[in-house]
DNA sequence: CTCCAATCGTTGGTAGCACCCACGATAACG
DNA sequence: CGTTATCGTGGGTGCTACCAACGATTGGAG
């Protein structure tokens, strides 16, 4: 759409700011990811794993803000990419103990470039120092 | 989710950031406005009508940002909650003239009130001037 | 040891939202 | 005229975020 043309009730509300660079932040993030042939969830579950590796699916669910549901699809597919590894935990046969793969940790080495092109574009329109002033605040807004 | 569990690799993205600060603005507002009984694209389409009356629905999908079709179904239910009024335009009885009724500017008013607490809300960790800037960013972040 | 409650993965379904396409009615224009 | 474009409308799709319920399994209370 184009926000210029947007009523000044709402160009005001950071709320709906917040919506209009959302939409845009997906856009890009998507469009990249799909070179890569990645969904955004798939990367976030990567991400997790990387750092909080092995998880169960419900941590895993957790950390990466998925529900429990959706991430056993997710799953499905990175390990059938074999970017993920999905095992029977021995010692609590109800959880399934979920790893990355050496593959998956070089994937996920390549989608890290790709993601950074995909924030310079958008926020093509701010100063290295907007940006990172955006960061802190949405950071703070956000709890963290 | 648990914004602080989350990856340091999602943490510091601009477009994870961007969406975490979304779903919490989404949340906010949604809770808001289901109080006075609307839904955010009900509003939306109401603050571009109270700014830019009267507008055909085409010209009305544009300014607010969403799609001709949804339009129809969204203007339908403000016209029987008696919002806004739909008449064809006799000079080119293609269109739809979309205009808001008194009693919309009234129901404006006080969806305004309540989105004023709303936005309150989900900047409630910064600081009155860290609010200006965010807002400034971000509008320049969309391109205004 | 037994039974009950809780947890886990999984399946299925729902709701909202942003899209897209095709149609009949109408208008604009050659 | 007849052709092309625009408008409202109905229908449908895909994505995402949810929620409910089930069988398998575990842990804890008695």
């Amino acid at each position: 759409m184009d926000t210029e043309t947007a009523p000044r009730r709402l160009q005001r509300l950071p709320s709906w700011l917040l919506g209009q660079a959302n939409v845009e932040a997906r856009r890009v993030v998507s469009e990249v990811l799909a070179q890569e042939d990645l969904h955004r969830s798939g990367y976030a579950l990567m991400a997790t794993l990387e750092e909080f590796d092995p998880l169960s699916q419900t941590e895993l669910a957790d950390r990466s803000g998925h529900d429990r549901s959706d991430v056993v699809r997710l799953v499905d597919e990175l390990e059938k990419a074999a970017l993920v590894k999905r095992d029977r935990d021995p010692e609590d046969r109800r959880r399934n103990v979920v790893t990355i793969t050496p593959a998956g940790r070089r994937r996920l080495v390549a989608l890290d470039a790709a993601l950074v092109g995909a924030q310079d574009q958008l926020t093509a329109r701010l100063t290295p120092s907007e940006r990172k002033q955006l960061v802190t605040l949405l950071a703070k807004l956000v709890g963290i």
